[in-house]
DNA sequence: GTAGGGTTAG
């Protein structure tokens, strides 16, 4: 059950340890295989490391360490090797911790109230609750009580659990039974609330932990401005670092970057940048992060070359730009269009020794995908796995979307198969994606066998994937069975949108069933979800098939006074309305309307304007007043 | 010698 540790001894040796002695004249690994070669056990002292303090030790020289402690006889004391186990915790290797406990455990040394301490926490920080909480039990059956340590790192335990409720109660018990919850007991909860989206508890508990005389540290302001940014509570979080900053709490870089990258996140570029500048002028240097955040949002505004200049700014610092920054600008160029600057970057990090990642490929493949270059998309493909970088769900999604959209749906299909084969498994967008491509091609049977292989394979569909399903089944002449999986999603809990609405209300009118439309159109105001253009239009459409054209035109009426701006869908629709009406002066008059808004005449209408003027109902002035 | 957290790219 738990990951075992492979020991490869004496390669695990900490430097300092072979120093001493005859260094200069050995090379260190041979100096040690010297001296095991002697005398057949260690003849360093491990107690010496572990008064130098372990602070700066590496994973492979700790294990290595440990590995000379279980050999020494005696052993050595618990509280020996409780330091070496809490600074392999500190690197947060949790199962190796574990795994050495155990080994402890074989060899029959005894672990006393720290050692099952640091257990309880690794088994918890490792989503294993169940085996913490069986620790717990062993430890007071030895007559351990446990501290209010040993209980946060329960209360860490069910929040990473997902058992959020249990976490409240377990804090809830402890004020019962007499334990003082303190900053460390009360942040670890407010941040299991935030992590289960709940934030306004999350507040709440921090006002209850004033009240209680607990003091809010760095960490815990640290856990409410990242949790509210992450919601998108900006101002909220501002307003925290402000206070924090009063009531004498240095802020550090980190708390800076969290709440400029919540700025940036919710397009509040200038606000980004003067919280940046501000922080400069408090002392706090700006880090490769900061600049991220700011480069990756300019990036996503499109605006490069202001992105660009940040590139220059930070190496003008001498802060050094890293993986994050060059891909979030390959990304930029890549999907304006613009290979050559991708690629003159992609050197540039090549330069600098910068080993591109998964995500630099991810973006430079959607670059030649966006523009329909799908040879190069999979040039890219082969080129990356010959670098050793294996594509992921992600790169299959890219491509996938690549194809579909250029509709070669069978080929989007072929890279779904050699996923699987490789062992990636398809997830919502890869399904979503090819559900889309299938119906705009037309396989209709295939996209609905696809979807129903999404679900028994326990891919969640979300609301993008059973919208792309209506709309399938609504062009494909299956309003009954859209009708039945619309009233699913009305019982479930997806919140629908109207692009939902909208679909079902086309589908209803273009099978005749007007009335059906107009309830579901006029319900949507209850519902609080706004009709769009393409809402009004299809219902005016609807109307316009069953010679309702008052109707028709109240709607029009309606939409102009307080709905979205009709576009040339809607007015296309009216003027065709009105001329199979014969209505001469009333198509003239919207049309010229729809010419003042730079809208033409679609398809559809000069068809029907060119057949009119054929059969001399109509005179050759409309098909000129239409483009 | 034991507990908590926060930032960036697809």
């Amino acid at each position: 059950m738990l990951a075992k540790i492979s020991f490869r001894g004496k390669r695990f040796v900490h430097r300092s340890l072979v120093v001493r002695g005859n260094a200069a004249t050995f090379p260190p690994s041979f100096s040690l295989c010297q001296r095991r070669a002697f005398d057949g056990k260690s003849s360093y002292d491990y107690r010496e490391i572990l008064r130098n303090g372990l602070s700066d030790i590496r994973l492979d020289d700790a294990i290595g360490l440990f590995s000379e402690m279980v050999k020494s006889r005696p052993f050595p004391s618990i509280i020996e090797f409780s330091k070496l186990l809490s600074a392999i915790a500190k690197m947060k290797k949790f199962d190796v911790v574990i795994s050495l406990g155990e080994q402890m455990q074989k060899l029959g040394i005894a672990h006393d109230l720290f050692t099952y301490s640091i257990f309880i926490n690794c088994f918890c920080r490792c989503s294993q609750l169940s085996l913490a909480l069986a620790i717990l039990g062993k430890m007071m059956k030895l007559g351990y009580e446990p501290d209010i340590v040993t209980l946060s790192s329960l209360v860490n335990g069910y929040c990473h659990s997902k058992r959020i409720s249990e976490a409240v109660a377990l804090v809830d018990q402890m004020v019962e039974m007499g334990y003082q919850p303190n900053t460390v007991t009360f942040t670890t909860l407010i941040h299991g609330l935030f992590l289960h989206n709940k934030a306004s508890e999350a507040v709440a508990l921090v006002d209850q932990m004033v009240q209680r005389g607990c003091q809010l540290s760095l960490v815990t302001y640290g856990v409410v401005v990242n949790g509210l940014c992450k919601k998108g509570d900006i101002d909220l979080a501002l307003s925290l670092l402000k206070k924090m900053e009063l009531g004498n709490i240095e802020a550090d870089v980190v708390i800076y970057n969290t709440v400029i990258d919540g700025l940036c996140k919710y397009k509040h570029v200038n606000d980004a940048r003067n919280l940046f500048n501000e922080m400069e002028n408090k002392g706090i240097k700006p880090d490769v992060v900061t600049y991220n955040s700011l480069i990756s949002c300019l990036c996503n505004y499109g605006r490069w070359s202001d992105a660009s200049r940040l590139l220059s700014d930070m190496i003008e610092k001498k802060i050094n730009p890293d993986v994050v920054t060059f891909s979030a600008l390959i990304d930029a160029f890549a999907k304006e269009g613009k290979p050559l600057e991708a690629e003159k970057l992609y050197k540039e990090m090549i330069r600098r020794s910068i080993a591109p990642s998964i995500v630099t490929y991810n973006s430079l493949i959607n670059g030649f995908c966006m523009h329909d270059r799908l040879d190069e998309a999979k040039q890219m493909f082969e080129f990356m796995v010959s670098k050793g970088c294996f594509p992921n769900v992600v790169t299959y999604n890219t491509l996938i979307k690549g194809f579909c959209k250029a509709k070669r749906v069978e080929e989007g299909m072929e890279l779904f198969r050699e996923m699987s084969q490789r062992g990636l498994v398809g997830d919502t967008v890869t399904y979503t994606t090819l559900i889309q491509g299938l119906f705009q091609a037309r396989d209709f049977d295939m996209a609905q066998e696809l979807f129903k292989e999404m679900v028994s394979d326990g891919v969640p569909p979300n609301l993008m994937t059973y919208n792309f399903l209506l709309d399938g089944l609504c062009n494909n002449g299956k309003l009954e069975k859209a009708l039945v999986v619309f009233g699913y999603m009305q019982k479930s809990k997806m919140e629908l949108n109207i692009f939902t609405y909208s679909i079902m209300i086309e589908g209803m009118c273009k099978t005749g069933k007007v009335e059906d439309g107009w309830n579901l159109f006029c319900s949507l105001s209850l519902k609080g979800v706004k009709p769009n253009v393409v809402t009004y239009t299809s219902m005016i459409s609807g109307f316009c098939s069953k010679g309702l054209k008052q109707e028709a035109y109240a709607l029009f009426k309606k939409m102009k006074e307080d709905g979205p701006l009709p576009n040339s869908g809607t007015y296309n629709t009216l003027i065709r309305e009105h001329l199979r009406d014969g209505d001469k002066a009333a198509s003239a008059e919207l049309i010229k309307e729809m010419r003042s808004c730079r809208f033409a005449g679609d398809a559809s209408t000069i068809g029907l304007v060119t057949n009119m003027l054929h059969d001399g109902r109509l005179d050759k002035s409309f098909l000129e007043m239409l483009s």
